[in-house]
DNA sequence: TATCAGTATTTTGTCAACAATTTAAAAATT
DNA sequence: AATTTTTAAATTGTTGACAAAATACTGATA
């Protein structure tokens, strides 16, 4: 018999605990470098330290924290670290806009056109955290028309840390101004489906954002004596 | 006091058993697509459920298993899973090729040089096993040396399900002829310190596998009704 | 005051028990 | 014989307890 009023049952603990916790570290709820126990996790969440010991495992495997001998920490990333995670972001997601192109569904793309629209309305109002919103919007949603699912685990797993560095160390990563011309570039290519020429806006919008943190980086090496 | 005579610590069972059901699952000792308990599991390794789990769970983000409602099943990779790889793969091997040429120490050079005269030995010898291990081995040290977290990260989960696929669904994929020529070329440019050459030699290798794998699945096409 | 030894506390590692579901098997009814 | 109902078994979800290790604390000694 197939199930007509389906009953939602409540995800596993452990589930539960992961999104939590991951929504907390992206919110930047904790300081980096903190240091977090499981005991302390388990009386915020109200569970057991079981679901919260796999919970962690798995951030830490994601690199949202980091153990150090038995302890465990907020990720405090340095200048390296964002460096690395975009010079991963520069080659894969340009193949994700490139497979989009040749897949997305009608439905999509109009989808992709919304967010566009809706962008441009929140740019006009200067309304910050949208701006903020639909740029996430707009590149996860290249990303999950791409098709393919080694691609999607990592760039969930890039977006995470991402988001983390944006409220952290980029937080004061003003964003570009050519930001919006550059989405709509892309999407135009992937309304044509013309592969190639999504990778190669994919491409340079990305490289635009990693020569602004070049700049930014620039203006802080002082601190890097260490 | 600086510890001496250092005493070894026994891993934790979870980080154990995660290690030794890895090994499990790239040694193929497991079936695609078999059944595994977390009782089963924890018998095997003479250990209880927790650690088990933790392990499990690592696992099933890696993707090597696959949950279905509350069931744990080892991953049953289609042609299409391949290529998903092998397209990331394409992308981000290169990326580490090039970094590595930048910053590779000279002790690499030689111990690079030195997997690819044992490379060699074992072709002209015909050790099949060797070769298979000379090639992982000259891989892992590409990326290891690239110095970029986030791309090695990403790499050993790649690495991982590769080998898991070379036994299974690669497993009549027999090696070209002339992949030897190319691990000199990309050698030769590393060692050179000639980043962008190192890059291109790299993408050219690994789009020979791909167009190779295009050849082998186009026979298996037929099996492709479903 | 600084350093060390010893003690107490915290935290992680591991397990075993129980509850809740799901799956499999057996029995019964049409 | 086929389908449902009931019962039993297996498996996961979750917790609390205890051991072991690491950390913090205290007081004594030089």
């Amino acid at each position: 018999m197939k199930p007509i009023s389906p009953i939602i049952k409540p995800e596993p603990l452990h589930v539960q605990a992961y999104k939590y916790i991951q929504n907390y570290l992206l919110d930047n709820e904790f300081s980096p470098g903190e240091r977090l126990t499981e005991l302390g996790l388990a009386a915020m969440l109200g569970v057991s330290r079981g679901p919260v010991r796999e919970a962690v495992r798995l951030l830490i495997h994601d690199g949202l924290l980091v153990q150090k001998g038995v302890h465990i920490y907020v990720f405090d990333p340095t200048f390296d670290d964002v460096i690395d995670v975009y010079l991963c972001k520069e080659r894969l997601e340009p193949l994700a806009a490139k497979l989009s192109a040749q897949h997305m569904s009608q439905a999509s793309h109009d989808t992709l056109l919304d967010i566009i629209n809706r962008t441009k309305q929140a740019l006009e109002q200067d309304e910050k955290r949208n701006i903020v919103n639909f740029n996430t919007e707009f590149h996860d949603l290249i990303i999950q028309s791409s098709g393919n699912k080694q691609l999607i685990q990592f760039m969930n797993l890039i977006h995470a840390k991402n988001l983390y560095m944006r409220n952290n160390i980029l937080s004061n990563y003003d964003r570009r101004d050519h930001f919006f011309e550059e989405h709509v570039r892309i999407t135009d290519a992937i309304i044509n489906g013309d592969g190639e020429q999504a990778e190669l806006e994919m491409k340079m919008h990305i490289q635009n954002d990693i020569n602004m943190l070049g700049t930014i980086f620039k203006s802080n090496q002082k601190d890097d004596s260490k």
